[in-house]
DNA sequence: ACCGGCCGTGGAATCGTTTACACGGCCGAT
DNA sequence: ATCGGCCGTGTAAACGATTCCACGGCCGGT
């Protein structure tokens, strides 16, 4: 593969002025400027980023860490952020920690060991040392979806506590007393902040959330699945499971219909995160819907400001619910209209 | 950030020592061996990889150019992707062509610069002069799920041929006659191959296959919504439709459901691909599944494969027909037990 | 006519590694 | 006692870029 001193060569010019050249600066001939480009055109040379980034010290790459590129809302997290960098000049390299501590920590150790400009981060636990010491350390990062408690880092995430006070009140309203969830690993703050939100909404509503009505998840269908088959052999069974994301839900989903019971007749469902196959399912799920894309884009944005030098700041956005049929037949006003696919590609 | 010049200093040795004992070269004392450690310990030392590809002209490190991370079918095949890699020493950067050649030569190119190991590519179009000659002039390169003809590099994939045979003999069972089907780009060999293997399926049942029952698509669930109301909108519409990918399944699906037809009685519906929530659709849809993360694992160990030195083989695993609700009820034989969800989470 | 400054250019240092080569010391074989 | 070889180590040259600095030529102002 060709080097720069190979275009110097056949431009007939010294190595820095065929780094002037590539780099536009000023003050070159332009008798030599069009020589060298004649000459990386013939030798289809392109520079080595990895020299460059030796020299410079910047990759103009980011890191992203999710939990799960398996779930659709991570998938679509994912799409934004690279969307964003590619737009303001950077790349960006995807590690999917698959909500496992130590691959997280495998992902974070190998992106700074390739000198990524800057970390996006969506942890999947309360942080290990080596997270903590990069953050301390000043590697530029930002939190997105779920952050760390106690670390001086960004956060861009949805505020589902209103949506979250909306589906209780659909659900009250709907007659359903008895809400069970699915939560999420305790260590992430969507898993216990989902949790804290729907009692709290409960609660306004005079309503009790007994431990048992509170299933332990991951955020994985699995956990899901086992979850709602416990809720179903109480004795009293939950008439409503909300489920934390979207993949729990669907573990509720198989296990609902492995009993042979139906939505929402027999049990109500609802999720967090909103998909495009909520509309499909039978019945369409009831979900509250993050704005994904915006999150992706604001959590590049805050980072790149930290990565450039300027200050960034947390974004908070709201969250909101999308009521459709799986916790009951709902009252006019609730749907105005036919409720449209959330997830419908971004023409961009 | 501490270099291996501070760990010398420390470890009152040479870099060169430092360098070998951070490769466990053999002949380094057994002192400074530890007095080495000891230094990389105390400064949190971790090498630096940029340089360390400099000098070594490896990066250990893969490229993967799927078409679109928001397809459960690539987002399931890049998880898998990564992990074989993973287990192999190996880093994936994943670049999103999201279905446009631009953009796939923009990953390319940048992949490139980066000097990464090998490519893995899944192209969405016929190929550019770019990735033509990445593939020409040596770089280590394996095409997944899609190829490029007249190249000569190792194709990894799944033949859906004698599955596209058994989903025909499926629906003509059932009755059907007028089967149509979405294509994806022609462009794309699982764009072309698909119509073929459908084309010729029907054939060996004397079913024809009208130019107006091909609805052009491009994997994407909009154009899936748009030729299935093209469908829809013809005098005789096709009692069967065909996705040759689950978005554009989602998007007939949005096309019948605003009609307020019905699956199956109106229509029937089956798709390329299966995912897990086919199987809570209403109804369940009849899709074929790709072997996909045997695929993904494949891919990696031909191309690393070609990366060391070995020669590595194209490999074609065979698709399977799973049979659901969305065609017509199925004889008994057909589904001796209910189908399970197809991308459960693999327990690794 | 002289001089200061700017412009285009090249030489060379540098980034953080790996590794070829040289070198001194020690051991065992003669 | 001598010598060849091995072992542990250090010196220095790469890898491919960027960039500081110096230098020669030319221009314009005095």
């Amino acid at each position: 593969m060709a080097s720069i001193k190979d275009v110097a060569a056949v431009a007939g010019v010294s190595v820095a002025t065929v780094s002037r050249v590539l780099n536009d600066h000023p003050s070159v001939s332009s008798d030599a400027r069009t020589r060298v480009r004649a000459a990386v055109e013939a030798l289809g040379y392109r520079p080595n980023a990895v020299a460059r980034s030796l020299r410079t010290h910047e990759t103009r790459t980011l890191g992203l860490v999710i939990s799960d590129v398996l779930n659709p809302y991570f998938a679509h997290l994912a799409r934004s952020v690279e969307e964003e960098a590619r737009a303001l000049g950077y790349s960006v390299i995807i590690g999917n920690a698959d909500e496992r501590p130590d691959l997280q920590d495998h992902h974070v150790r190998t992106l700074l060991d390739r000198r990524i400009d800057g970390l996006l981060v969506s942890p999947t636990d309360g942080g290990s040392p080596l997270m903590l010491n990069a953050a301390k350390t000043g590697t530029p990062m930002v939190f997105v979806d779920r952050w760390i408690a106690g670390v001086d880092v960004p956060v861009v995430r949805a505020d589902g506590r209103a949506a979250v006070h909306d589906l209780v009140a659909h659900l009250y309203a709907l007659g359903h007393r008895r809400l069970a969830i699915i939560a999420g690993p305790a260590a992430t703050t969507t898993g216990s902040e989902r949790v804290q939100a729907f009692r709290v909404a409960m609660g306004e509503y005079g309503l009790p959330l007994p431990d048992a009505y509170i299933g332990q998840g991951d955020f994985q269908a699995e956990s899901g699945r086992r979850a709602t088959e416990r809720f179903l052999d109480l004795a009293e069974p939950p008439e409503v499971v909300f489920a934390a994301d979207n993949l729990m839900a669907l573990g509720a989903l198989d296990a609902i219909r492995s009993r042979g019971l139906r939505i929402p007749d027999d049990i109500a469902l609802a999720a967090f995160d909103d998909i495009p196959w909520f509309v499909h399912t039978d019945p369409a799920i009831t979900a509250i819907a993050q704005p994904t894309a915006e999150l992706g884009r604001a959590a590049v944005r805050a980072l790149i400001d930290r990565v450039e030098g300027r200050t960034a700041r947390s974004v908070t956005l709201p969250a909101r619910l999308v009521v459709r049929r799986s916790c009951g037949e709902p009252s006019a006003a609730q749907t105005p209209t036919a409720q449209p696919s959330p997830l419908q590609r971004s023409t961009s």
